[in-house]
DNA sequence: TTGTACGCGTTATCAA
DNA sequence: TTGATAACGCGTACAA
């Protein structure tokens, strides 16, 4: 007689479970998975059971089987960006007790990676995928929409949905920062951004047309810079906008990091903020109300894009067939950078 | 005869690309993770088929058969932080082609929660762990004890590693801050933390040490204070520590973020840094260098923190046997918020 | 409501 | 060096 090879590592394993519980294998899987389809006193002596043994269940073995993961992926290029911070918190706040797992992965900036990054998680069989700050070139798109997942997209309302998405209306931010600016009565307004992304672009259109509006556009007032660390570049900010334009009186930037950098310059070159020149930004990170001046900043609800979306995944898990896009909106929060009189 | 049930996927397989290249499916993983068990020709010959196919591994069915994954974990409750961005970095610039993929845990601060989460990673039977900023309640140093891969622990050199280790020498790196501050002349320095966690409380023993040993102590000079946002402490902080010591003449804030906050205000209040008052921090974050006055601050090698520790991960895995705890070092970088003649 | 039989896609083991 | 077979632990399909 052949003799039966033992390969197994020594968890508990369902069987366990079942074995020392009475019942068969299925049934303890009933019990953990769909607890209605077991009778009250019996799920809960197998419960009992899990408990004692410690069973904790096999993720993988799970995953072949049911042809689904509880995996949730975030994928994006910014999860080191301070700006990701609060997304987390809101996706895990949302997410807990919900038996799924986040994973979170750095999106590269290289396309080839980042698409073989994505076919590479897409492998898993998530039950889940938020993804921003791609380049969303052609392959990804087509990617996306194959995906065999529910995916919700940080993207700016105007852009066409592959399934889910979530984000804000940036051409109205910007619209409202510019006016904001104008009303102030500030009128050479520089523009300056990081990579050109479609929220950064959306917000650089409101800008443009904008300030065309009013007679005031001038291309070489749009500038576009990057650097590791964002906050570094406020004197080139400057001294490139003043080579332009020797009578700038405001910049908006597109990432309140930028604007730090800015505003620590001015107090370095005794730039008198807001009479000289007013500086708005976007995000409204921690420290934009307790700098010198305080930053008028476009506040984005970034708590929010994660709690919501990560409420989005698990509605269409609940059986939630259309969900529309949401616009979370955005606040403008004047402070005194801007306050002249 | 019984019908054969089909309920595969539609993806491609190992089989699908055995058949196509006319080999065993065993051939074909072996080509793939054991390359150099496969004659030259036959491999080139699989691979070239695997691309054609676009197969890609399904990562639960290998877990399953080999009881082990390719993820790396990394769990810390600092994953949001600033400070958690240039760890990432490194981790992921050590990690690319290893085969490995990297899952960021957010660990709660309940403990509770903790062990949770730290049970369920486990479950994953990772190929590796990094973890950081835990507690390490003795549940949590049980349980990484029996942990079946290599851990990584980022912490104090001087605490006692469960497997691997990795940090600095935080005792040696607040003398150097105390001893810079003393030199310029301070004498009644605060001391001035977040949560008392294992880094914060050895920087606080030389604190201590160093003050007394200057007859300079005082407990009152202490604080530990928390918030969502530290930045916004900085009032707080100089109303406690002024109501205890109206000649205080510097602080030492345990993180940038902290003597961030502390540097708005004074510049708000018209208190002189560094005149009046010396301000030194720890971490170096990306604005220290550009804030007025720039901040004074012990740089820790973030980078290095993530790279190396992938780095020892991955030496396990090819099959070193002990890898000695790491001292990744420590900078004073002195800049004006502590500069007085 | 519970159980039986089998398949998910891969690798370990052993034989050729 | 390559292949046949079984096993990994769980869930699906279907029967009782």
């Amino acid at each position: 007689m052949k003799q039966k090879r033992k390969r197994g590592t020594n968890r508990v394993t369902l069987n366990d479970v079942a074995h020392k519980a009475g019942v068969s294998p299925i049934t303890v899987s009933r019990a953990l998975n769909r607890p209605e389809k077991v009778t009250d006193g019996l799920r809960e002596a197998i419960l009992e059971t899990v408990r004692e043994l410690g069973y904790v269940p096999d993720y993988a073995a799970r995953a072949l089987a049911s042809r689904t993961s509880n995996i949730v992926g975030v994928l994006s290029s910014a999860l080191g960006s301070s700006l990701f911070s609060p997304v987390m918190k809101g996706i895990e706040d949302r997410m807990r007790n919900s038996g799924m797992r986040i994973q979170y992965v750095n999106a590269s900036v290289d396309p080839e990676e980042e698409i073989q990054q994505l076919k590479q998680f897409l492998a898993q069989k998530p039950a889940g995928l938020m993804i921003g700050g791609l380049q969303i070139a052609s392959r990804v798109t087509e990617i996306l929409h194959e995906a065999p997942c529910p995916v919700v997209q940080f993207i700016d309302v105007s852009y066409p949905a592959i399934d889910m998405a979530i984000g804000i209306d940036n051409q109205a931010a910007c619209l409202t920062a510019i006016n904001h600016l104008l009303e102030k009565g500030y009128r050479r307004i520089g523009f300056c951004s990081g990579r050109l992304e479609i929220p950064v672009a959306k917000r650089l259109e409101a800008y443009k047309h904008r300030m065309t509006e009013e007679g005031l556009y001038n291309s070489d007032l749009v500038l576009s810079v990057t650097a590791a660390n964002p906050i570094s570049l406020g004197g080139d900010i400057l001294d490139r906008l003043f080579a332009v334009a020797p009578d700038l009186d405001a910049i908006l930037c597109c990432h309140d990091d930028l604007a730090l950098g800015v505003l620590f310059e001015c107090q370095r070159r005794g730039i008198s903020v807001p009479q000289d020149l007013g500086v708005c930004g976007f995000t409204d990170i921690d420290c934009a109300a307790y700098i010198n001046p305080s930053l008028t900043t476009v506040r984005l609800p970034l708590y929010q894009l994660g709690y919501r979306s990560a409420d989005m995944i698990l509605r269409v898990q609940e059986g939630r067939k259309h969900i529309e896009p949401v616009n979370l909106g955005f606040q403008l929060i004047e402070r005194d950078s801007t306050r002249r009189v």
